[in-house]
DNA sequence: CTGAAAGCGCTTACAG
DNA sequence: CTGAAAGCGCTTACAG
């Protein structure tokens, strides 16, 4: 089957009645469309998107961007393919198609983004991985492709974004500390120009203000935003001069370096260190002692990315008329054993359990 | 900036003109080509993909189907990001684009194939996750969708692929323990029906063949493809009533699921069950001993994949006339420490470093 | 309710 | 070397 031209010859009818019974339209007879239907099912014909694209001057595809820097690889950590489980879910109901977009290593992620856009390969944009300023969001907002970003931005202008809420996870992560007597807390920061870097510390700084704590820059552990950046962080809050008793981390994947490197020499997290993770990784579930860290529905925030999208794009505004913009995403603290550590007595409130490799329970 | 027509206004030359400067065909005064370069430049005109898609019968853009269910996606562990860079490298040469295409958890793979396949999103798919019978390759051939598949399948008809080498694997990780004295070997294999567990269980039993051991469906552990399966798998291995003295592994993940439950039953990987795992994922990698595993390169197999897929494509064969099909992809094994237990004096070859927590180098 | 025709933005024989 | 024109496969006013 090629075209719909073939098919109209097969049905013996013009292709304007063949494209309007395959598209619901309403002006045509029933008895018309289902044998259009049911011819265009047993021969396989489906429209030429490009016939369609060109025509309509859309191509119902929506894109995902994707940075595949090693970095951001590293950190995403599936969570984009967590999310897209969410869009489909609601571009599904418009017959929308979702593309993942990896932007090449070697090639700058604006002229890739201008490629893509320019050529029309989509008819909106998720972008993410924000950048303290971030020219995609006036390349975008200029050539008046719908988007909408996973994270804030510095620069200038009125855009959708939705972000995970920071804020309320720095102040928790503090709140909870403190209140276990902690006074010297080390943040973990990014080494980018990310914004969430930015974000989170200041946020960090100010909940430590609030409880009347000082601000120590040196407290501030610049690292890569990756497994081996939490290695990198444990050594250096191990060669600190007055040391931390506890350490908030960002980016879910830090925790596995960071308890390595803490325990090859010998400091237990939650015994001697209290720990409070960023996002409950798939992969940090298996650590031991377990992770105190947030949670948060990839699913969940891939709809409300999806609904906020379409809800500014003019050809799906009005089935989302209560979708706005700028949501700050909320995280739930799941409770571990990481920060039980007391710094007050030295010792950990409560045993955390299987700690010991003689701890057998089961003979071998 | 709209069209070729307006960019062609500006210019007061024709569209036939404009096209042919831009595409760089040879028939165009340097300096009129020149001329419409820098206007092009100017004013930010990229043609319209839908527009060449149509009028050339080719899209420039070729997919890469990426199945998000949940156990997909679990194994994935970011192998497709991985693969990515390499198939880009490939691609960028003869500016085509890659896109991802994430199949809906809830729509069937092969419906979502065929509606790709029909609207003619892409020229040439990349598809992988092979079941042992997989129609989409019925589906692809017959559509003369070029496409190339990571993994083999039992489907009939010749078709590209490239399959990592399971037999090489499991023949290499059987003799070494054997060599060790193991003759109780057990394996995992996936509860799916996906092609690889198939193969990589017949390797397995053509290594204890081919020395002499006899192959136990007792040893067999079917479980989940994730974290979770390895524990699973390792909580089975542990109620065996004969116990196996080795364990080798099937998907990079596994590894970590299966250490936290032996190491709950305080059984430790190497000094009491010898474990091989597979590839070694970035996740893998901080385990504690460290994994005796198999090593690839993602980037390089990307490459090969872009190159076969191209030299099975009529417009690009002439590119790649010494790539042909169907190659076995090698992995390398790298030797830690978590297969150093020896079966016959009860006892580890080695003492792997920073087992304990007792063991501080560094005072808190 | 249906058909004939225009036209979306390109590329490419073809004529000059 | 350039321009005018055809046509890729659709959808959609428009006429009947």
């Amino acid at each position: 089957m090629k075209g719909i031209r073939q098919l109209a010859e097969h049905l013996d009818i013009s292709i304007g009645t063949v494209s309007r019974a395959l598209n619901g339209k309403p002006d045509v007879n029933e008895e018309t469309r289902r044998r259009v239907l049911a011819a265009a099912e047993e021969l396989g014909y489906v429209a030429n998107q490009s016939g369609r694209s060109l025509r309509q001057g859309e191509t119902k595809v929506i894109g995902l961007m994707i940075e595949s820097s090693t970095e951001a690889v590293e950190n995403a950590d599936n969570f984009f393919i967590g999310v897209t489980s969410g869009l489909q879910s609601v571009f599904a109901r418009h017959k929308l198609d979702l593309v993942m977009l990896p932007c090449p290593s070697d090639e700058d992620p604006h002229e890739y983004l201008k490629r893509i856009v320019a050529r029309r390969i989509v008819d909106a944009m998720i972008i993410s991985n924000m950048q303290r300023i971030d020219r995609r969001i006036d390349l975008l907002s200029r050539a008046k492709i719908p988007f909408i970003a996973v994270g804030r931005s510095l620069s200038p202008g009125n855009f959708p974004w939705i972000d995970l809420d920071f804020e309320g996870v720095a102040d928790r992560a503090v709140e909870r500390l403190v209140a276990r007597g902690h006074r010297r807390i080390a943040i973990t920061a990014p080494s980018s120009e990310v914004n969430l870097g930015y974000v989170f510390l200041e946020s960090y700084r100010r909940a430590l203000e609030r409880r009347g704590i000082a601000f120590d820059p040196s407290l501030v552990i610049r690292v890569k935003s990756s497994e081996h950046g939490g290695y990198q962080a444990a050594h250096e809050l191990l060669v600190l001069k007055e040391r931390p008793t506890a350490v908030i981390l960002i980016y879910e994947l830090m925790a596995i370096g960071l308890y390595r490197r803490l325990m090859e020499s010998g400091v237990m997290p939650g015994r001697d260190l209290a720990v409070i993770g960023f996002r409950d990784a798939p992969r940090a579930r298996f650590l031991q002692p377990s992770l105190s860290c947030f949670r948060m529905s990839l699913y969940d925030l891939g709809i409300a990315l999806g609904r906020t999208l379409l809800a500014n794009m003019p050809a799906y505004r009005q089935f989302y008329p209560d979708d706005g913009r700028n949501v700050v995403w909320p995280l739930e603290l799941v409770p571990g054993e990481s920060d039980a550590f007391d710094p007050g007595t030295g010792e950990k409130e409560f045993e955390p359990e299987r700690l010991s490799f003689d701890d057998r329970t089961v003979e071998f």
